[in-house]
Parts: structure tokens; sequence; C-alpha cells
DNA sequence: CAGTGAGCGAGCTTCCGCTTGACTT
């Protein structure tokens, strides 16, 4: 028995700090919140004060009375949860489901974990903060109301199944909104001007490039000028030399590692975080899900020796950065190298390449900013009143730039960082030719997963443990798709002067071409359309701004937690009741044309199970057809053409001893049924045009794969088999599963052993009651 | 894994934020 057991949230921390406290105290994980509000019905008493009915997580439940145990046996229990909103309320309902008193419970908070400052901790122990809790419980009071009265509403008016949240319901805003804006974007074109010009240097002659400081809206006003440039003179009129730095960006936070690990190394926002975790567990980094920007003084000590023994003195410049991010809670350090002086790990290439960028961006952050020279070069035409502007940088001192350089999302620059030959004003330059090439304004660039992590880190909504999560349930939802997408060519206008001539050309260029980005779906799409007709406030992209201000009152002790709920609840329930009242159901329907065969009205709509089209009007005497739109197809885009199509199916293509083949479109794309089985189509065939020589070689290729699934099949009863999965053999009786216990040879059971297992255990979790999770 | 889309009605779905393994057919 230990006299002190120590509560931390994670496991890989508590084993740490272990390593620090002496033989007295017993460190512990409660492996995050322990409590929540209950699942069933709204887990609020609404009349009763929006008391929150809490519990104990059911998968926490074998630890909370584990925890329990040693609790009681401990003379102090350490409440060491992280020092911010939802810690608090970590340590708070850890002393209810524990049952410690307030005697026996002390809380401590660190914000690093090094030995000085666990130390220091222990040293000063508070009571916990009822008001910080109460701010807590605000905040997962207010989420529950908007998430469980929002995602009930869009069960009736729009259909089964959907969700809508404080958080996700904006994050989906933002990519509707992004892709209306391309689809609205009128592009405008205009005339750039690029000379290419020799310079003497010495006895070389050396080739400098430069822009007008104009660009032209018309092609006959590109090509006057180009024709005023025949026989022109060019001169250096000024040349300004500046002098210019440029600084490391900070270290990582959550935010930064997602957006520069998707630019550098291209991995999704879930890669990245699942990477950092394993880094984290081996104790290789620190915490990864933070949204502080402070490393700690061994940390910035053990740069400054790193950097020094890597680079040099000259090399340090220690730094300490402090947040800019709305709601912020600083609970952690900086994403950083455990030791600063590691430079690689072991292990496979994504954990090497993750490990290396987090190392350079720490170290860099505390390395010297870079000195340039930055010089602007203009040059008059004799014949005109433009000036070409040629620029250069020179690096005087690389600085942190000789180990990290930051990249943005943006395309890069327009070549600010050539290095210009020495010129002197009044030098003359030979031309050798200027082209006027036809640019083109760009739409707003579709959002990556990190992208999207960052806008919604400036508008301060989710958290670090929340981005990756969040982004997966938006697209787990359909209301948003990852996708590659094929662009268009764009024919542009190229003039070109050489030789005294001018020519005129037509080239084209491929734009528009996407990879990796967020498209929002149909279902987003009227989704969001709902949601912002009936409840901006709630879609408002300053709504969580706006209710942190409150969470902050509350946990200064200014504000009642459940007045500030009240007088949010009110007029919000009042608006639930409108819209269920005042609004019919909707369904995004738009009239596509009419069937030339029937005359009838073709509609394309959102049907309970997605997007389908829809022959003939739903009040007719006859039933209209329905079919659903194919995958990659959407309401947006698909044509009259491509709606009758869908009708085409299901049709019969042949037959086989005097059974009809039918090729039909299912629930997860094309099909063929043939004597009650179900074969799918490949992707490469097309379900209007396969003929049933193919579909009978589709057919032979499932039944051989099914026969090689089969171990073991029992004459006894048809129902019951033993089949090979991906995780090896089980047994499968009447389409329920059942694991073959441990030390058995799958080929080795006999009919008896294996009735004996379906009647005596549980089969395995199907994956449907899985997805419910 | 599967073929649906009227309407009846039962019973189900759903939020955000804090943490990791267990488990998968």
């Amino acid at each position: 028995m230990t006299k002190n057991l120590v509560i931390v949230e994670s496991p890989a921390k508590a084993k740490t700090i272990e390593g620090f406290l002496g033989k007295e105290y017993q460190v512990k994980s409660c492996f995050g919140h322990v409590m929540d509000l209950a699942k069933k019905d709204l887990g609020v008493d609404i009349d009763n004060g929006f008391l929150p009915k809490y519990v104990i997580s059911p998968d926490k439940k074998k630890l909370v009375s584990e925890l329990k145990k040693l609790a009681n046996e401990a003379e102090t229990v350490w409440l060491a949860s992280d020092e911010d909103r939802e810690g608090e309320a970590i340590a708070a309902h850890l002393m209810e489901a524990l049952n410690i008193s307030e005697s026996k419970s002390r809380r401590i908070v660190f914000h690093e974990i090094t030995k000085p400052a666990i130390l220091e901790a222990i040293e000063h122990p508070r009571s916990i903060d009822r008001d910080l809790v109460n701010a807590q419980q605000a905040r997962r009071v207010l989420d529950r109301l908007v998430g469980f009265e929002l995602s009930p509403l869009l069960w009736k008016k729009i259909k089964p199944s959907l969700s809508a949240g404080r958080v996700q319901s904006v994050a989906v805003r933002l990519i509707v909104e992004r892709e209306s804006e391309i689809k609205n974007f009128q592009s405008t074109s205009a005339f750039r001007i690029v000379g290419d010009f020799i310079v003497k240097n010495g006895d070389k002659l050396v080739p400098v490039q430069a822009e007008l400081n104009k660009r032209f809206h018309t092609l006959d006003e590109a090509e006057d000028f180009l024709k005023k440039c025949i026989g022109a003179e060019f001169v250096v009129e000024d040349i300004e030399t500046k002098p210019a730095k440029k600084s490391p960006a900070p270290p990582f936070t959550t935010s930064t590692l997602q957006q520069e690990a998707s630019r550098k190394l291209g991995f999704s926002v879930a890669n990245t975080m699942r990477v950092a975790q394993d880094l984290y567990e081996s104790g290789k980094i620190t915490y990864m899900r933070t949204d502080s920007l402070n490393l700690s003084n061994l940390a910035i000590g053990m740069a400054k020796q790193e950097i020094t023994d890597s680079f040099g003195p000259e090399y340090v410049k220690t730094r300490k950065y402090t947040t800019k991010s709305k709601g912020a809670q600083e609970a952690h350090e900086a994403i950083r190298p455990t030791y600063m002086n590691v430079q690689t790990v072991e292990g496979d290439k994504s954990h090497k390449r993750l490990y290396e960028l987090i190392w350079k961006r720490a170290i860099a952050s505390q390395m010297a900013d870079a000195v340039l020279e930055k010089t602007t070069v203009t040059i008059g035409v004799s014949s005109a009143k433009e000036n070409f502007v040629a620029r250069g940088e020179l690096i005087k001192f690389d600085g942190f730039l000789k180990l990290y350089m930051e990249s943005t999302d943006e395309e890069q620059s327009n070549g600010d960082e050539r290095i210009l030959p020495p010129m002197k004003k009044g030098d003359s330059l030979v031309m050798k030719q200027i082209e006027a090439q036809q640019k083109f304004t760009q739409p707003p660039p579709r959002y990556t997963e990190a992208m999207l992590v960052k806008k919604m880190e400036e508008l301060g909504i989710g958290r670090p443990s929340t981005y990756a999560p969040t982004i997966s349930t938006i697209q787990r939802r359909d209301y948003v798709v990852k996708e590659d997408r094929p662009g268009i060519n764009r024919v542009f206008q190229l003039l070109t002067l050489k030789d005294g001539k001018i020519t005129t050309d037509e080239k084209s260029e491929k734009i528009g071409s996407e990879k990796s980005k967020l498209f929002p779906t149909d279902i987003g799409t009227l989704v969001n359309q709902f949601l912002t007709d009936h409840f901006m406030n709630i879609m408002d992209y300053n709504f969580t701004a706006t209710v942190e201000e409150g969470f902050d009152e509350i946990a200064e002790g200014k504000l009642v937690w459940n007045a500030m709920i009240k007088e949010f609840y009110n007029p919000f329930h009042a608006q639930i009741s409108n819209t269920l009242e005042g609004t019919k159901k909707v369904s995004g329907e738009k009239l596509l044309g009419t069937d030339p065969k029937s005359g009838l009205n073709i509609f394309v709509k959102i049907g309970r199970y997605g997007p389908m089209v829809q022959m003939g009007d739903s009040d007719l005497e006859n039933k209209p057809r329905f079919a659903a739109l194919k995958k990659g197809q959407s309401m947006d885009s698909i044509t009259l053409e491509e709606a009758l199509d869908l009708f085409k199916l299901p049709r019969v293509i042949g037959s086989i001893e005097n059974e009809d083949v039918v090729v039909a479109a299912g629930r997860f794309g094309p099909y063929i049924k043939f004597q009650s089985q179900f074969f799918s189509l490949m992707k490469s065939d097309d379900p209007l045009t396969v003929t049933l020589e193919r579909a009978s070689e589709i057919m032979a290729e499932k039944r051989k794969l099914d026969s090689e699934k089969t171990v073991r099949e029992f004459p006894e009863d048809k129902g019951l088999k033993i089949l090979k999965g991906k995780y090896g053999p089980y047994i499968s009786f009447n389409k329920l599963n059942f694991k073959i216990p441990k030390g058995k040879v799958a080929e080795e059971l006999t009919y008896e052993e294996c009735k004996v297992i379906v009647t005596d255990t549980k089969p395995t979790k199907s994956s449907k009651s899985r997805k419910s999770k």
C-alpha cells in the first residue's frame, strides 16, 4: 500500500511522473473524462435548473472501481489532471466517482512534465475550483442541448440519423460556402509583362529578368506596349537596397503540426495524430494535443546547447512565444522533442519524417533571425512611361534558414529570392525578349483537412483533441468528401517580342485540378441550407466565441452557469418548436425535365437514403419510379440524360438454365442477381452494356473466392461453416459469427464441437452494431 | 454488405471534449 495516489489523465505521463516522485507515490491514469451526461434522452433536467445527469462513462466502470480501491487505501489522493476547464471537471468527477473526501484530496497542476515542475506542484496544492467546473458544465450542457435538439429536427425535416452540433455544423458551413464562392467566381484576366535582359558584368554577360509595373487589360494594349519596346533603350534608373530579416516560426501546436505535416509530408490530420501519438507514447516527443507555444526552460536550455554544438553560438537566439489563438487554454507545452539533442528516431518512415519535422521546427524556433538584403532595380523604357522592376534577395546570414523554413498554402511567390548581378544607375541593358502572358484571377482555394483545421482554430471552434475527430465525423456523415478531381484546360494568349518581331500564340494550361480536397455533398449542402435558414445564430462564425465569453465569466465567478444556459435555451428551444411546426420536410427537389417516352416529369431530390431521381409527380395516381444517384453524381450537376439512364436498371441481360440474370443498382453499387445470389460488378463494368458472357465470368470468380474462403463445411447443417477471414478462421452459423476458442485448430473441429461453440458462446459483434458506437 | 423511396408506427439515430487500446470477419 502506498501513502500517496497521484491521478493524471494520460498513462504515458503517469509513467514519466512516477520516475520523478519517490516510492511513497503511486501514479495512475484516469484516461480522460470518467463521467459524462447520460446518453439516454437529454441527460439534462431542463425544468430543474438544467440539472445535469452525470453518470460514470460505461467504458470507464472497471477503471473507476480499480481507482476507487486504490484511493480508499491511500492517505492522500493528488488530482493532477490538466490545468484547464476540462481538467478541472475531471478532477471534480474523480472526487465524486471515487468518493474521495475534501480533506483527503489535493488538486495540483503543472504545465510541463519536468521534475522541478512536478515537485513545485506538490508543494502548492489547492482545492477544486468550482467556478471552473461550472464553466465546463455549462459548455457540456450547451453542446448537449444544441446537438440533441437540432439533430432530431433534421431527422424529421430531412432524413434519419443526421447530426448537427456547435462545431461540426460550422465546419460543414465553411466548406459549403467555399464551394459556392468558387462556383460563383468571375474570373478576369490581365496581361503580365516579363522581360528578359542581358547586363554586362565585367567581361561576362548575365541574364536579368524583370516584370513591368503595370498589367494591361486587353490584348491590344499589351501589343501596343510591345510595339513601343521595339528599338527602345532600357536603362537602369534606380537601385534601392534595403536590409530585411526573417524570423523563425514558433514551435508546433496541434493545429500547426497538422498543417505542416499536410503541406510538407502529405499526411492527413488523422495520420499525423496517429504517428504523433506513437512518438509520444514511446517518449520521443511531448504531448501532441496542445494549443500552447510555450517551451519549458529546460527545453530552451537544451535547444541552446544543441544549436551551439551543431551550428555555433552565433546561431542561438532564445525566444518565448505567446499565443494569439482564440480560446487557447495552454495546459501543456508546445510540441517538441523530449530530448532536443536527438535529431532522428528509429522506426518506420512516417515516424522518422514527422519527428524530424518536429525537431527542426522546435530547434529553429530558438535560432537567430536570417539577415537579408533586398534589392529593387527599376529599369526605364525610353519609349514608354512604364518601368520594368527586378527584385533580388541576398542572404547575408542564414540563421534559422540553415535548418527549417515554414511552408505556406499559397503557390510559391514570384521569384523574389533571386540573386541579382551587380548593377548601377545608368547601366544599359540589352533586351532579349519580352513576353505578355494573359493571367487569370484565381477563385479562393478549396480546403484541405489541415486548412480547415487552421480556419477552425482561427474561429475558436473545436479543440486540439477534437480537430481530427471532427473532420472524420463530417466525412462519415456524408456531409463532406475528400477527393481528387481532374482539372480543365483553359486557353490563354501569349505575345512574344523577339528579334524585333511580335508573335501571338494561343496556349493552354491545366486549371482547377484538386488533390485530397474537401467537397460538400448534396446532403451536406441541403443540411447547411436548412440550418442557416432557421438557425443562423448557431451557424454564425462567432457563436462559439460569444458563448466562450460567457464560460469565461462563469469561470471568474461573475455569472451563474445555469442562468447563462437558461438565457440561451429559452429562445433556442422556441426556434426549434417554431421550425418543427412551421416548416415542411425539405428535399431540395428540382425539376430536371420530362421523359421523352412517357412525358412524365423527372425530378432530382434527397430521399430517405440519399440523393435520387424520381420519374412522375408524387401526387399522381400512379406511384413514381425512383433510382439512386451513382457515386460521383451530384444533384447540382446531373443532366436529364444521366437521370434517364438511371431508370434503365434493373435490366434482364439474359438467362441461364431458364433463370433470369438481372443487372441492377443497389446501395453498394451495381450488381448481378442470379438464383437469389448477389455479385458485385467491377468498376470497369458498365451496368448498361454488360453482357451475359461477362456476367458469367464475374459469377464464376466470386464463387471461386467463396470456395477458397471456406475452410470446412458440414453435411449435418448447411448453415454451419468454418470460414477464413482477414483475421484468421472463424465459425459462421446462420449469419452470426463466432470466434474459435484458443488452443483449437480450425481444421480439426468436429461438427459436435462447433455446435457447442455456437450454442454456448456469444457471437462477435457485427459491423453494423459496431458502427453505432 | 445488397434489391428501398406511399403510409402506418415501433424503436433507433444525435452533441463536444478528455484519454487509449480492444477489436475487427
